[in-house]
DNA sequence: CTTATTATGTACTGATCGGTACATAATGGA
DNA sequence: TCCATTATGTACCGATCAGTACATAATAAG
């Protein structure tokens, strides 16, 4: 009954994704938006409404798709070790040196905060997720007895939580991969009760 | 012989600083600049040359009298007490919870990575210095006997320095003072040797 | 084929950006 | 007082920003 949609959602927030995370919300612009996605403007405003709606969006779907591709992987480590397969791949995702471009999320909470609320709620909001996981994984490693810490695993969550975050930064500084698996392992040594790895 | 200067380089510093501090750098425009320092175009340009220049300045102005603040303080306790001290009067920097400033570096080596090479380099430099002043307490600690851990000093002060960086982000989530004091607590906790605090 | 409907590309808008040109104000030396 | 010199305020610049208006293209139903 009338034209055929041809935007491809799915390629729109995965090319956003990757400008907003490598540049940042204020220094990309519309047009590179356009560009990297092959739009025009009249099907972006159409689709999204908004550069703001648009990035927000963004957020989620990318919420979504990685938490969708950690539940692929997840549970084949138990105790101490998923702490560290989790750390590990937290790695993997974040510590690319030539492209450095951090956490999207850590990006954005540090970026806007008191210059875009609504977008700095939602990044923040996702963000503060990752302590939970934490206290997941820790409790479970607590529960197999391999803590050797007498802090409470709620602390030690927090802890864990504020070290991704700098290890995010890490990345964002260039830092290489094994700079910041170091920086892991150490802190994993210094809870862990065996001497592994 | 000609017309007197009006301008007062430290008190621009400061407000400049400020700004930059809360709002990053691409969120304050010149305008915001110029209001907070009272200064008019003019003389913006004449004393300054431009934006980046502003804040290049402003980075090296604030390294320069951040470090000389520091060393009045300096030099009342000894071994991990005195890492104890150093985190915590960052925490006092960082964490008043309704500025949500974070770290001025921090902010500037996440939001400027790719976009302002240049201003991203100063500020890098600066972080990266963090970890050297980690390292001198840490050894200093080890060779008073107050470190339990086996960890070679240079990874524990990466960790430290990984973990500084992770509280400044979480300063620029709104945590409270307490909640960054705990997260410290814990991290001395876990490497120190006494049961001390 | 005609037509209603919706998607798309493009010309345009007003605001704001950092930066410049330049006239004017303020000074100290003669 | 007059002038050389320098600081200052302001009008202006082109570029770019996000966003809008609207003509046109593409489709499916009839």
């Amino acid at each position: 009954m009338a034209r055929p949609v041809e935007i491809d959602r799915d390629h729109a927030f995965r090319k956003a994704r990757e400008l907003f995370w490598r540049r940042g919300y204020r220094a990309t612009s519309l047009n590179d938006l356009l560009d990297a996605t092959g739009m025009g403007k009249g099907s972006f405003y159409a689709a999204f409404g908004s550069k703001e709606a648009l990035f927000e969006a963004t957020l989620d779907w990318y919420h979504e798709s990685s938490a969708a591709a950690r539940r692929k992987v997840n549970g084949s480590h138990a105790g101490l070790a998923a702490l560290r397969e989790f750390l590990d791949s937290t790695l993997i995702d974040v510590s690319d040196a030539r492209r450095r471009r951090g956490c999207l999320l850590v990006n954005t909470v540090v970026e806007l905060e008191g210059v875009e609320p609504g977008l700095h709620r939602v990044a923040k909001r996702y963000l503060q997720a990752l302590e939970q996981r934490c206290l997941d994984y820790l409790n479970e490693a607590r529960a197999a007895g391999d803590i050797r810490s007498h802090i409470e695993t709620p602390q030690l969550a927090a802890l864990t939580a504020t070290l991704l975050q700098g290890l995010r930064v890490d990345s964002r500084m260039g830092r290489s991969r094994d700079s910041l698996q170091e920086r892991v392992d150490a802190f994993l040594s210094l809870i862990s009760n065996s001497s592994e790895r």
